[in-house]
Parts: structure tokens; sequence; C-alpha cells
DNA sequence: CCGCAATAGTTGACGCAACAACTGAATGAG
DNA sequence: CTCATTCAGTTGTTGCGTCAACTATTGCGG
């Protein structure tokens, strides 16, 4: 019951006030970039990522709830104003009448092109460009490891990773 | 005009993704432990390791501000909350009377002492139980560089960096 | 079949953060 | 000395996320 070592060495410590640091200001400078330029937060824009990724561009509430770590009562708000805004639609699942659908529509695939450079630019400068090719590797060994405790159903593994193709899968 | 690389590389989509997906659990999952253990957000309990190791343990409110990264009224409001659990007190600055100066009681050091123990615990278990030493420095030089993008001013430079002397800084 | 538990999703209430508007004090120009 | 400007904080409103019901459908046991 005692702790093994009650407090961080000076190492942990550094490396970890950093990476709090970051935890806090990386969510708030994506949801600045994608608000100012098209009115989604970071979450809204990889829920529409990720329909935008998905076989007939739809997917049941409960699978992208659960890809894109929100619950389902969050999700569904935030599909209700995104479909006030036609960027999405909702219908009942045929298969089992319980569920629910939710298709990306044409505008909310433009809204996407529009949106994905300036993004881009935002992760570039923001993060990509202030790491070497080693770093980058370095990171994603690490982020993965976290991961690993943070997400141990690797439920998050697939979330908006259309990225270098850019966000339109347009030919069905 | 042009991007000159418009979209990711397959090795940067995948470290990006990674880090993303980090920076969305690390923070509930803080809150959770906290929020559970002693009722605080892990900003919360920021502000207060910040008064805690601060010269009288007291501070101006836009010092605390700026070194937490909240706004003014964000921090106003938390602090008033606080005040109202006897966590913290605040008083008129003698020097200049439009600031005023936050204290953390006897109570916010005795429930941050109740706090840490479960709190480093969370952060071992989450991150740096996951990580080789070598994986380590990388994390701290990674997150430098990348706070260097998102925090050119260094405001967070000093956050919360009493982890390894534990909260207490009692000896005046 | 019938009933009961589990599942899928929606809705409403509450809490916290962001923004804007406001008070009061310090500073600086004339 | 006076008035305008800036600064430090607080307060009220809005929006988003969480939690707790609630509805509707499925599926299972008897």
């Amino acid at each position: 019951m005692t702790d093994p070592t009650p407090w961080l060495s000076p190492e942990e410590s550094a490396a970890w006030v950093r990476l709090v640091a970051v935890a806090e200001l990386l969510p708030t400078a994506l949801d600045a970039q994608l608000g100012a330029d098209v009115g989604l937060t970071h979450f809204e824009y990889v829920a529409l990522m990720s329909l935008a990724g998905a076989p007939e561009r739809t997917m049941r509430m409960t699978a992208l709830a659960s890809l894109t770590n929100a619950t389902l009562p969050r999700l569904s708000h935030v599909m209700r104003r995104l479909e006030a805004r036609e960027l999405v639609r909702r219908f009942p699942c045929p298969e089992d009448r319980r569920a629910t659908n939710a298709t990306i529509t044409e505008a909310g695939l433009a809204l996407l092109e529009q949106a994905a450079p300036g993004h881009v630019r935002t992760v570039r400068a923001n993060v990509l460009d202030a790491l070497t090719p080693t770093q980058l590797e370095q990171l994603y060994e690490i982020a993965g490891a976290v991961l690993g405790r943070l997400d141990p159903e690797e439920r998050l593994n697939a979330t908006s990773c259309q990225f270098s193709e850019g966000p339109r899968t347009r030919i069905a």
C-alpha cells in the first residue's frame, strides 16, 4: 500500500509538466483555427472526417461515438447541431430500428474540403514543423505507448486516418 | 499561396493521430481521478499547486492566470468556488488597489497533500510507467519543441514544478 | 407467446469555460 | 489638476459536455 516511489524524479517531473502543457494548449489551438475558419470544433471536424471515410459515408451513432471517444449523449447533441446546418443527415437504421445512421452530406464534404488546408497548416505550424523526422518517429512510439494505458481497447485507433489523402472519399 | 505540402505523409499522419488521441484522453483521465478523490478539477489542482509553491503561498490573480493558461474571468470564477470551500482566500493587494491577491489556506494545503499521492499514481499508471528512460528524455525534448510553437512566450513554464518535492512548501 | 432485461438513442437539467460588458483604480498628457 | 486611457477583476450571458431520466426496440427465458 505504500507508494513505491511517492514523488516524481526531476526528469519525470520536467517531462510531465511539458506534456501536460501540450495537452492543455493543443486542443485550444485546434478549436480556435477550425472555429475561425469554418465554425467547427475539432471534435466536429473529426466526426465529419470519420463519416467521410466510412463506407457509404455512413455510420451508426454508437460506432461513431466509440471511434471519436464521445459519449452517446454528446454525439447526439453534436449531430443535432450539425444536422441543423445541413452538414449531416440522420435516419433510422433498417436492420435495427433502435439504431440511427448518420451520413455526411455533400455540403458537409464541401466544408471539410474547405477546412482541411487550414487545419493541415495549423498542425504543421504548431507541431510537425517543430520536429525532426527522428522525433516524429519517437513521438509515434511514445504516444503509442501512452495510448496503451489511456485507451487499452484501442477504440480511437482508426480516427481520422484519412489525412494523407484528404477528406474526400467521393468515389463511392 | 499554394501549400508546400498539402497533406500529411503517412508517418506524419500516424504520429499526429496518436498525439491528438493522447491530448484528448489525458485531461479526462486526470480530471476523473482528481474529481473522484478530492473533488477538484485538474485545473484547480494546478492552480492550488501554483499557490502552494509561491512565496508567501500568495499570488496576484493576473500572475496566476498567466501561469495556468487561464483567462481572468475563468480564474475569477474558479477562485470564487475554491474560496467558498475555504481552500483559498482573496484580499486586495496593498500596493495596487486594483489587484487581488490569492492565498492558499491550511485546508487547501491539506487537501493537496491528500490529493497528491493518487494524482502521482495516476500520472505514473497512465504515462510514465509506459515509457523507458530514453523515451522520457525524448518526450521532454519533443514536448519542449512543440511548446516553442504553442506557447512562444513560455508562460506555462513554471507550472506545478514542485512535483519532485511534494505539494507542501510549508516552511515559509 | 409473454414478460423482462439489455441495447440504441434522445431529451432535459446542471456545471464549467468563453466572451462581453461593467466597476474601480492607476497612469499619463495637457 | 483634470480628464482620458489603460489596467485588474468581477459579473452575467451563452454554448458545449456530462449526468440522469426516459422512450423505443431487440432478444432471451419460461
